[in-house]
Order: C-alpha cells, then sequence, then structure tokens
DNA sequence: GCGATCCTGGCC
DNA sequence: GGCCAGGATCGC
C-alpha cells in the first residue's frame, strides 16, 4: 500500500516515540518475518532502547541501542498503529511491539506482502542492499539519473521508476503522476527519450514527493499514519485511479492500460 | 521482459 | 464468482 510519501508520514508519526524502550516484542504465528526467526527477533528487541527512525524508499528503520536495526516494509497492505489502552488486537496484528512509556505499537497487515527483518549494524541486510538513491539526496542529480536510465535501455518509462534501482520509493500512484508532471507516455522505452524529457521526469519526481509528503501521503482506502491520521494527496492526484474522467486539472481525458499486469493511467493528449 | 505468485478483502 | 488492489520476487 504505501509509497515513499506514506512511509514517511508514518515515520514523522512515530518520532515522540525515540528514546522509549521497546520493553517486549510479540509476533503472530505467520507474521512475515524474514532472515531470522520471530523467536531470535523477539530477543534482538526485547529491551532495546529506540535510537531514531529512518526510513529508506519504502523501508522503515527503527535505529536500536544494539547498533541493530528493525526493518519494516509495509507491502501493499500493511498499517503501523498506536494504541495506549489494551483494547484487543485487531485481526492480522503480526508483531506488537510493547513499549517503556505505555503506549504499544501494532504492526497490521492482511496480506502480508510486508517485511519485518533485523539489519545488523551499517544496516547491512539484503532488502536494502540494491536500492536506489534517495529521490532529495544531493547526489540525486538529473545527470546522475539520467545515467542510469541509459543502463536500462529497453525498460518503459513506468517500469524505470516503479523498480527501485534507479530511484527508490515510488510505487503505482506516484509513478503515473510523475509521468503526467513530465508530460511523458508511460509505454516510453528509455530509449526513446531525450536528455531534456529524462530531466523533466528528474525534476517530476522531486516535485511530485515533495508534495506528497507535505500533504501527508494518499489514503486511497485505508491507509493512516500510526495516529489514524489519513493523508490528503488523493484530492491532487491528475490521473491515477481516474479513466474515464478528465486529469483533475481539466486538460486531458485519462485513460487505464495495464503493463506488466499493473494498471497505469495517463492522459495520452498530454503524455507523447 | 513477461507472467505467475505470494495473500486477504472489498466491490460489482 | 470474478476482478481489482498502494509491492516485489522468482521463474521461464
Amino acid at each position: 500500500m504505501p509509497e515513499l510519501p506514506e512511509v514517511e508520514t508514518i515515520r514523522r508519526s512515530l518520532l515522540d516515540l525515540v528514546g522509549t524502550t521497546i520493553d517486549t516484542a510479540t509476533f503472530s504465528a505467520v507474521a512475515p518475518v524474514k532472515h531470522i526467526s520471530a523467536a531470535q527477533l523477539q530477543m534482538a528487541l526485547a529491551g532495546q532502547r529506540l535510537m531514531a527512525l529512518e526510513r529508506r524508499g519504502k523501508y522503515l528503520l527503527f535505529r536500536l541501542s544494539s547498533d541493530n536495526a528493525l526493518i519494516l516494509h509495509l507491502g501493499m497492505s500493511g498499517r503501523i498503529r498506536r494504541v495506549t489502552d489494551d483494547a484487543p488486537a485487531p485481526k492480522h496484528t503480526h508483531m506488537t511491539l510493547q513499549l517503556s512509556n505505555g503506549c504499544a505499537l501494532r504492526y497490521v497487515d492482511a496480506r502480508r506482502f510486508g517485511v519485518i527483518t533485523l539489519a545488523t549494524h551499517a544496516l547491512q541486510n539484503p532488502y536494502l542492499a540494491n536500492l536506489g538513491p534517495e529521490f532529495d539526496d544531493p547526489q540525486f542529480t538529473a545527470v546522475a539519473f539520467i545515467a542510469q536510465c541509459r543502463r536500462h535501455p529497453n525498460l518503459s518509462l513506468k517500469m524505470a521508476l516503479l523498480n527501485q534501482w534507479i530511484v527508490a520509493g515510488l510505487g503505482n500512484i506516484y509513478v503515473c503522476e510523475v509521468l503526467y508532471e513530465a508530460g511523458l507516455n508511460p509505454t516510453r522505452p528509455i530509449a526513446s527519450t531525450t536528455e531534456t524529457e529524462l530531466t523533466r521526469v528528474h525534476a517530476a519526481i522531486r516535485a511530485v514527493l515533495t508534495r506528497a509528503i507535505t500533504h501527508g501521503g494518499t489514503s486511497l482506502r485505508d491507509y493512516e499514519d500510526s495516529w489514524g491520521q489519513k493523508g490528503g494527496m488523493k484530492a491532487h492526484l491528475q490521473v491515477y485511479g481516474r479513466d474515464g474522467e478528465s486529469t483533475l486539472d481539466g486538460r486531458g481525458s485519462v485513460v487505464r492500460i495495464v503493463q506488466q499486469g499493473r494498471s497505469t493511467w495517463f492522459a495520452p493528449e498530454i503524455q507523447k
């Protein structure tokens, strides 16, 4: 479900918990814990102080006093909720962190496409190993972006932005929005694009993600931050989910196509 | 590259 | 019952 802006919004909603200690960590029998057993992870988390909360692409990183980091990915349906009472855990609660301030964090993920894992110091973890740069990294320049794109000439623009190695954090919503803003057809292969066009894509990535974070992400169905607050970016989407309608700004009409099994929305008259 | 696959749930 | 869903990996 969540892309970079949603994960970033969740991260910010958790920042007041930095400095608290994880008293206990418990897992469901089918928790999507990877590369370590739930029992080992439970031991690695108990008694740990939460030193910092970071984000890498769509991954949320809980830095621990042991120098390890708890890594969470929310997949399609993952949510993180905080609770201060002892209300029963909702269905599909796969991890509960009981914190020293009396608050508990719940990781809820119906489809279990998410990931719960542990990284050692320096964030050694296979899930983070092949991630591309952050969109706001000073080293993520238009020149660097174009150079990475040119290594994959056969990829369509849609697929190039959706994989996580050219730039990290984009998902289906924001890829559609970025390509609308750049005025490019999502089916265009990288090889057919000019430097100018890719420079526009680079600028659009930065603009769209920044705007989405400002609005607290996009709540289509069930995305909320850890307080249960929905994001307001949906009201600003130009093309995503609007097949048969006009773009939000009224400049064109939106169609839906399918690329490698994923829906793409775009406005053919505007995106060439 | 492309489709299949991992899952559950909501909607038509 | 069928289709769709904010993701990513793994085959051929």
